[in-house]
DNA sequence: TAAGTTAAACTAAACGGTTGGTAGAAAGGT
DNA sequence: ACCTTTCTACCAACCGTTTAGTTTAACTTA
C-alpha cells in the first residue's frame, strides 16, 4: 500500500481494468483473476497494493463517481444564466457518460443493490450533483424564467433517460435485426440525442413565452 | 416437470422468492440456496421443478417483465385522447413499478450486463412498450397536441426517471440523516411524484397554447 | 538494499448441481 | 376389501469445481 511512481501506475492499470471487469460482469460475477489478468499484473501484486476485493470495489466507485462529478462542477463554472447552465449540464453529464463506460452499468448495479457497498463518503460526492441542478433550478426560478419544479424529478430523468438509453443500446440493436423494429432518434449520432434530450428538459422546466419554441 | 396442482403452487413460492433474491443480489450474488431457502422448499425440489439456476432467472425475467407490459397496455385499451393516454402511461408505468419492487433492480442489472439473459422472446414483449410510446406520440402528433418529439427518448425518460427515483431511495434517504440533506418532491407521497413527472412530461410534449399551464 | 513484481502451489470455504432414496396418494389387479 | 405397483413431489447428504485470498521463494529495478 506504498506509492512510489512505479507504484501509482501500477495502481492506476490495476483501476481501469477493475473499472472494466466490474462494469461488464458487477461485484459477484467479476473474478479477481480476471481483473488482474487483463491489468496484466500478478494477483499477489493486486494483493500487494490493493487489498481484498471489497476495497478493490470501493476504489473503483470512488473513481467512477468523482470523474463524473468533477467534469460536471469544473464545466458549469463558467457559465451564469440558468438556461444555459441546465442545458450544459445535460450535455456535460451525458458526455461523461459516453466518455466514462463503465459508470452506468457500475452505479445501476450499485443502486439496485440498495447501495449497500456505497461509502457514505462517496455518496455525498453523489448529492452534489443533486445540489447543483437545484441551484440551476431555483437561480431560474427567482430570475422568472423557469416554472416550478422538482429538481430532484428533473435530476431523475436527465440522469435516467441518459442511462437508460445507453443501456438498451443491445437490446435495441436486437430488436432491430431480429424484428425489424427500429427505435432509433431521427440524426441518431451521438450529438442529436444529447440535443433532443436537451429540448425535452427545457420544454419542461421553461417558462411560457420565454424561449424559442422546439420543432 | 409436470404441473399437478401441488406443484403450481410450490413453482409460484418459487418464483416470488427468486424474484425477491435476484432483485436484492443479481444473478451472480443469488445463491440457489437461498433461494430455495426462502420458498421453503429443499434445493433439490427447486431443480426437479425448474431446472437449473439460468432457467430459474428465465423465468424470473419473463414474469416481471409480462407483468408490467400487461399491466400497461390493459391500463390504456380503454382511453382514447392521446393527452390522456400518455398521462395514464406515466401513471400506470410508475404504479407498476412500485406494486413490482423486484422489476426495477433486475431489469436495472439485466441492462447493465448488456440483456445477455434476455431471450429474444422477452426482449420483443419489452419491444412492445416502446411501441405503445410511439403510438401515443404518433396520434397526438397527427391530431396536433403534441410536438414532435423523439418516441424513444421519451420513453427512456419516463422510465428511467421512474426507476433512477426509487432506486435512489435508499441513498437519499441515508444523504438526510447523515448530512441534514432532504432531496424530496414537495408532497412526497407516490401520488405527488407520479403527478409531478406527468406534468413535466406533459409540459415536454404538449404543443404551446394547447393546455393548462403547470403551476 | 529496499520496494516492487512474479509464478506457482496451496487452503478453506462456498456454491451449483446430483444422487439415492422416501412419503403418500392414486391405479390396478385379484 | 386387500395387496402391489406406479407416479409425483420432495428431501438430506453428498460431489466436484470454482473462487477469494495466502504463502514462498526467486527475480528486477531504482
Amino acid at each position: 500500500m506504498v506509492s512510489g511512481d512505479r507504484s501509482r501506475e501500477t495502481i492506476e492499470r490495476i483501476t481501469r481494468a477493475a473499472v472494466e471487469i466490474f462494469s461488464e460482469k458487477g461485484f459477484d460475477g467479476a473474478r479477481v483473476d480476471a481483473i488482474a489478468g487483463r491489468a496484466g499484473v500478478n494477483k499477489a501484486t493486486l494483493y500487494y497494493h490493493i487489498g481484498d476485493k471489497d476495497a478493490l470495489y470501493r476504489m473503483v466507485l470512488r473513481n467512477v463517481i468523482t470523474d463524473t462529478v468533477d467534469q460536471i462542477e469544473s464545466a458549469l463554472s463558467s457559465l451564469s444564466a440558468p438556461e444555459e447552465k441546465l442545458r450544459a449540464y445535460v450535455r456535460i453529464f451525458a458526455g461523461s457518460a459516453a466518455d466514462n463506460p463503465g459508470m452506468a452499468p457500475i452505479m445501476m448495479r450499485e443502486l439496485a443493490s440498495g447501495s449497500k457497498n456505497l461509502p457514505d463518503e462517496i455518496a455525498l460526492i453523489y448529492g452534489r450533483t443533486i445540489d447543483l441542478v437545484t441551484e440551476i433550478l431555483e437561480e431560474g426560478i427567482r430570475q422568472g424564467v423557469f416554472i416550478k419544479v422538482s429538481p430532484l424529478l428533473i435530476y431523475v430523468m436527465v440522469a435516467g433517460g441518459v442511462v437508460l438509453y445507453r443501456l438498451t443500446d443491445s437490446v435495441r440493436e436486437r430488436l432491430a435485426v431480429e424484428a425489424g423494429k427500429h427505435y432509433d432518434v431521427e440524426g441518431a449520432e451521438e450529438e442529436g440525442i444529447i440535443r433532443e434530450i436537451e429540448t425535452i428538459i427545457m420544454n419542461a422546466v421553461m417558462k411560457r413565452g420565454m424561449n424559442g419554441e422546439a420543432e
